[in-house]
RNA sequence: GUCCCCGUCGUCUAGCCAGGUCCAGGACACCGGCCUUUCACGCCGGCGACACGGGUUCAAAUCCCGUCGGGGACGCCA
């Protein structure tokens, strides 16, 4: 069996939105499960809408994402001779015309149409041209497209993808198809296959919306006497409406993008994204890259288009519950290293980082790391979350106020009392600490709980969190008995 | 409008091709409980679906037909 052959083909018009990253991912791992070759090939024929600034925003989430590609990026434009060659011949070749219509006689035929309600089609008028009528307006120097013409048979062009499975199409429901502009540049149908053909493709694995256009391009196929390759349509992601999702219509929260900027890890954004429309057949949805690609099948894909739930103004689900699920899953998994490395990015930003915590106080930033990131769903909380870890200045939460500190007029004394006991140990660890307080509590006749939770909302701001005495241990005596005496100072009363 | 595709819990899905083991399994979300100094994790339990109608069959989520619903494609865009 010849070399397994995918390619990712996006037109560089907008951001890697999720569903082109899926599509990537899908023909990433197909390639690797086969020991295939991934080509990356921008399809910027379109130059209107093609800027570099899409080009590198495509290549970095596919980057950041993990999804590798052994060839490319290849640019479809480079090409475009190439195109304009093979047109020709097929013009030559008979499978092919020159088409003299004017875009205002065919927008003219298309509404009779579609006012008599009946589905137009190229009428073929200029397939009806003899040599000399086509010599007289090459001459006149009329402009033409090139329309592929459609094989006269009778029956249908059929073909088996490896999703939907046998799609027929009757040859008379095809149109003769426009490959060249008039303008002289190729159109999408023609350029996709002859680079297709060029770079020995295999397998096309892309959207189901490319699924009425496969026999067209099976007939170029033909008409260029190359071998049609196999063919897989995957569903489509959808929005909450049902919509076919696009960077247009639904803005950043569907690029890859958002999800750097909002805290993904990306293979939890890899590995959700995989789930959309696709399942390994038994029960795991949590794999490694090497269990995914050892899972991965064609036959796992769902012919069903897939919902993307998110919704931007739920706090904590602001996209698909489940990504999110996913996403806390490898944070308090993974290896705390791995981690750091993610964690680093986002101190730096909110100005929390010191080089120490790769120096000397590295083993206490892992540890701290590996003690906060249970309740984590982004790494976004590190910064936030977890500000009172990394700095002195941070917010309390009012809830915390409300719930731990309010409802008690002594606490500022009683935590007073506390930081000198603490100050007073020998040794600052998570028993002496827990003794300290629950003695304490006894003496003050009060619950312990009350004197845990104030300290946990003085010291980190938050009304939940970590083991209060292991988070004493790791914020450390001086800070904490310094955050317990200006209580007051801190909770802001 | 025409053509094509699809239709299992709120969402993602397993099961369908090779009818019975499915009064339909898992995950997320949601609700309750346990654990507990808080919250989360974890564990236990709950809620919750075969779109509808016919047919075939001893037996249908699974096969057939129809209806309805959803999506996609109908470009000198990719």
């Amino acid at each position: 069996m010849s070399e397994v052959r995918v390619r990712f083909p996006p037109s560089p018009t907008g951001y890697l939105h999720i569903g082109g990253a899926r599509t990537a991912i899908y023909n990433w791992l197909f390639a690797k499960k086969h020991g295939g070759k991934m080509i990356l090939r921008i399809e910027d024929t379109d130059a209107e809408r093609s800027t570099t600034e899409s080009i590198d925003g495509i290549i970095n989430g596919l980057t950041w994402l993990g999804v590798t590609w052994d060839e490319g990026p290849y640019f479809q434009s480079d090409h475009a001779a190439e195109h304009r060659a093979a047109a020709n011949r097929l013009v030559a070749e008979g499978h092919a015309y020159k088409c003299f219509c004017t875009k205002e006689e065919l927008d003219a035929k298309r509404e009779v149409a579609i006012a008599a309600k009946t589905t137009y089609m190229y009428d073929r008028t200029c397939c009806r041209l003899t040599s000399d009528e086509i010599t007289a307006r090459e001459q006149a120097g009329t402009p033409y497209v090139i329309r592929i013409k459609i094989p006269d048979r009778q029956g249908a062009l059929s073909f088996t993808d490896q999703v939907y499975g046998r799609i027929d199409r009757p040859y008379h429901d095809i149109e003769d198809f426009v490959i060249v502009r008039s303008n002289g540049m190729p159109l999408y149908l023609l350029s996709n296959v002859v680079d297709d053909i060029r770079d020995r493709i295999t397998h096309v694995i892309r959207g189901q919306d490319g699924l009425v256009n496969t026999p067209k391009q099976i007939l170029l196929y033909e008409a260029l006497g190359a071998q049609v390759p196999v063919f897989a349509h995957m569903s489509l992601t959808l929005d909450p409406k049902k919509a076919k999702i696009s960077k247009r219509s639904h803005g950043e929260v569907v690029t890859v993008q958002f999800y750097r900027e909002h805290g993904f890890i990306p293979w939890a954004l890899v590995n959700f994204l995989v789930l959309l429309g696709w399942a390994p057949g038994d029960d795991r949805e949590i794999l490694t890259p090497e269990e995914l690609i050892a899972a991965f099948s064609l036959e796992g894909l769902s012919k069903a288009n897939a919902v993307f739930n998110y919704n931007k103004d739920d706090l904590k689900f602001f996209t698909d519950p489940k990504a999110i699920n996913l996403n806390a899953h490898y944070l308090r998994t993974m290896p705390v290293e791995e981690l750091a490395a993610l964690v680093k990015p986002e101190l730096q930003t909110a100005g929390l980082w010191t080089a120490a915590y790769e120096d000397d106080r590295r083993a206490w930033f892992l540890t701290t790391l590996a003690l906060i990131r249970d309740r984590f769903h982004t790494l976004l909380d590190f910064a936030v979350l977890g500000r009172a870890y990394f700095a002195d200045d941070y917010p309390v939460d009012p809830t915390a106020i409300q719930k731990n500190i309010a409802k008690h007029e002594k606490i500022a004394e009683w935590l007073g009392l506390l930081a000198s006991r603490f100050a007073d140990l020998a040794e600052f660890t998570k028993e002496t600490t827990e003794q300290a307080t629950r003695e304490l509590a006894a003496e003050l006749e009060i619950k312990p709980g009350l004197l845990i939770n104030g300290t946990r909302t003085v010291v980190t701001g938050q009304v939940a969190g970590p083991g209060l005495f292991d988070i004493l241990v790791t914020i450390g005596r001086d800070r904490v008995v310094d955050r317990l005496r200006r209580t007051a100072e801190i909770v802001g009363r």
